[in-house]
DNA sequence: AAAAAACTTGGTATCGTTAACATGGTGCAG
DNA sequence: CTGCACCATGTTAACGATACCAAGTTTTTT
C-alpha cells in the first residue's frame, strides 16, 4: 500500500516525457534564464503533472547539501523548546533543512558520535544548543579543529568557543537581587541550578555581586544548589529555612523552583511578598498566573535560534564577500519582570 | 579559519593510501564478513587516522537514505516537545536522522511545501505530529496519495488516517469529569481549547457524557471556548461566572487554563477546592506544585513519539517479512491524577 | 591430482543531479 | 556570402558510495 519502490520519478523520466534532455530539466528547476519560454513551460507543466521532486541528495552530492544540524538536549525544558522553534523558522526561511540530534549525555564520546554523523550529512553548519556543562565544549572544538563547517555555540560562555550567542546570565540575576533589595529585602537567599552548569554558575555571581554592591553580606549558607526542577527546589528551600531562619526573600535560579517556594510557602502560611519576597527567572508563560505572580527575568530564546542561523549563514557567505555583519560573540541582555511576588510597597 | 573546501576525505582518499580498492574500504566500513583480518585492521587504523567520515548522501543515494521526517507545530506546547524527544530517541537508537520541519500554519500551501521538501529528502517516513485541525489531515492524504513513504500521524482522530496513534482525549476527560463527579461536586463548568481541534471536541465530549452519565444537565453556557492559553482562560472563567454563577467546579480542557482558574479564585478569595473545584489536563511538570495542587491527566507524550518511530520502522520492514505488530490505530489510555484541587473530603 | 568450494579482492556500472563544454541554428554586420 | 555573436539545447563526466559480477588465491573434496 505504502509503495515507493519503483515510482520515484527522476529527472529522467521527465526528460524523457517532454522530449529534451535532462539538462534542459535541470535548468527549468534551478530557474536559469537559458531556456525558452516555450519550453520552460511545458516542462514545468510536465513535472507538475507527474508530481516530479528532485532528489535533495542527488543535488546535495553536487552542490553541498543544503542542511543546518541542530545539537539540543533537554528538550523538555521550553528555553529549547523555544530557540530550537527560532533555529527551524529562521532556516526555513533560508530554504535550509534541519537535522535535529538530541545529546544524551553530556559524554565525550556521545557528543563525538552526534557531530559525526552531522558532518557525514554535509551539513553547512551546526547549532550546539546543549548547555556548556564541565569542559564538554573544548571537547569539541579540539577534536573538530580544522575539518568543520562552522558551529555556533549557544547558552555557554562566551570565552569558552569562537562563535557563541548567549544571554547574559550575570547580569539578569543581578537585576532581579538588584530589585529584591530595592524592595527592602535584606536577607536574600538563592536556590541555585546545577552548579555544573554554566549558567547557574552565573546567574549566582550575579547574584553574589548585587549584594555586595548592596553592602549586604555574601554568605554561603544562604545558597543552596537545586537542578531546576520543582522537587529539588522544595527540599532546597527546605534546607534554606532551617539553614537561614532570618531569610526575608529568595532568589531562585529559575521558575520551576520559585513555584516551589510560592507553593511552600502558601501551604505554610507564610505570606508572599510580605513576609518572603520570590523571585524566579526564564519567565515561563505561566508565571503571571502563579499565585502571587512571580516576578522574574524574560530571555528571549527564540531570538537566540534565529541569530544563531544567521550567524552559519553570514560565516559561510565571508568566505567569499570577506565581510559580515554580526560579531562572533553576541550577548543579549535579558529583561527583569517585576509582579507581585516582590512588591510589597 | 573554518575551511572544509578541498580537504574532503572520500572512499578514494582511503583507498589510494590503503593500497587497496574503494569496494574493499566499503566492505570494510560496512562491518561486512568477506575481508580478511589483516586488511581491515589496516583499513580501520588509515581511517581512524585520515579522520574519513563516509558521505551520508552518497550513501543515501544508492541505499535510501537513513532519515525520518518529522513535522510539528507549537514546540512551545510542552507536550510536542516532549513527542519530539520521544522521536528523536527512538530514531537515534535505529541509526536514523530526523528532519524537522516546522508547519508555521495550517494552511493547505505550506503543508504540501513542508511535506514535498521531506519527500525531496527521500525519507524512510514522516510522523506528523500537528494537530488535526479542520480538514487539513484529509488534504495530506489525497495529495500524496500513494507516492510517499508510510506516514504515521498523531495528535489526532484515529479515523482520519490510516496510521495514527494518540491519547483517548474522550477518556481522559470523562475520568475528570467523573471523579469531580464523585467528590462531590454537581454544577461542572468546561472551558475547552480551540473547538477546531480535534482535541478539544474529544474532551468536552468525554466532559458531556460525564455528566449525562451521572444525570446532572448538560448546559451549553456551562462551556466556554478557550485557546490553551491561562489569559484566555482567565476570560473564559470570568465569562462562566457571570453565565453561571452556580458552578461549584471548573474541568479547563489544559493546564495553563486550569492555573488562571486557581489564580483568578485566588485573587477573589473562593476557596479551591471547598468553594470550587478545580482540574486541568495534561500535567505539565509543574502541576503539582500549583496552589492548590492541581488534579489533572496524564499522558505519555513520550511514548507516543517513541511508537511512531517503531511503527514507521516496521511498515517498512512489512514490505519484505509481511507481518507486523503493532495495529495500524493505536489509541493510548491517559491516566487520572487527582490532587488537593478537587479533594474536599 | 583434478575439480569444487570458499575466501579475498578488484573492475565497472550506477544512484539522480549538475558543471563544463560542445553543438547546431539564427540573425546581423561587413 | 562569409564570419561572428548569441541563443537554446545536448553530451559527457563527475559528485561519493555501493551492487553486481568476475577473477585470483587458497582450501577442501572426491
Amino acid at each position: 500500500m505504502y509503495q515507493q519502490k519503483n515510482l520515484k520519478i527522476t529527472i529522467k523520466d521527465v526528460a524523457r516525457a517532454c522530449g529534451v534532455s535532462m539538462q534542459t530539466i535541470s535548468r527549468v528547476i534551478n530557474k536559469r534564464e537559458d531556456v525558452s519560454n516555450a519550453t520552460r513551460e511545458k516542462v514545468l507543466a510536465v513535472i507538475e503533472q507527474m508530481g516530479y521532486q528532485p532528489s535533495a541528495m542527488a543535488r546535495g552530492m553536487r552542490q553541498g547539501s543544503k542542511t543546518l544540524g541542530v545539537i539540543v538536549t533537554g528538550l523538555k525544558y521550553k528555553g529549547i523548546s523555544t530557540t530550537l522553534n527560532g533555529i527551524v523558522q529562521a532556516a526555513e526561511k533560508q530554504g535550509l533543512s534541519i537535522i535535529l540530534k538530541e545529546l544524551a549525555t553530556f559524554d565525550a564520546k556521545d557528543m563525538h558520535r552526534l557531530i559525526h554523523s552531522l558532518l557525514s550529512h554535509q551539513v553547512r553548519g551546526i547549532v550546539y544548543a546543549a548547555p556548556e556543562v564541565g569542559d564538554n565544549w573544548l571537547y569539541v572544538q579540539e577534536n573538530m579543529n580544522g575539518h568543520t563547517p562552522p558551529i555556533v555555540f549557544l547558552k555557554g560562555s562566551p570565552a569558552s568557543a569562537p562563535m557563541t550567542i548567549s544571554i547574559d546570565n550575570y547580569h539578569g540575576a543581578y537585576l532581579v537581587t538588584r530589585h529584591l533589595v530595592e524592595q527592602g529585602y535584606r536577607r536574600i537567599a538563592h536556590i541555585s541550578g546545577p552548579l555544573d552548569w554554566w549558567e547557574s554558575r552565573e546567574r549566582k555571581r550575579g547574584w553574589q555581586q548585587a549584594l555586595r554592591d548592596a553592602d549586604l553580606p555574601v554568605e554561603d549558607y544562604a545558597c543552596v544548589e537545586g537542578d531546576w526542577s520543582s522537587e529539588k527546589g522544595l527540599y532546597a528551600f527546605r534546607e534554606l529555612k532551617v539553614r537561614f531562619p532570618m531569610m526575608d526573600a529568595v532568589f531562585a535560579a529559575n521558575d520551576q523552583t520559585a513555584l516551589a517556594v510560592l507553593h511552600e510557602s502558601w501551604s505554610t502560611g507564610v505570606s508572599v511578598p510580605h513576609d518572603l519576597g520570590v523571585a524566579g527567572y526564564d519567565n515561563i508563560s505561566e508565571t503571571a498566573f502563579y499565585t502571587p505572580a512571580l516576578t522574574t527575568i524574560r530571555q528571549d530564546f527564540h531570538r537566540i535560534g534565529a541569530l544563531a542561523v544567521e550567524k552559519i549563514l553570514q560565516t559561510q557567505d565571508d568566505e567569499s564577500t570577506g565581510q559580515g555583519n554580526l560579531p562572533d560573540t553576541i550577548i543579549l541582555n535579558p529583561e527583569l519582570i517585576t509582579r507581585a511576588s516582590t512588591l510589597r510597597h
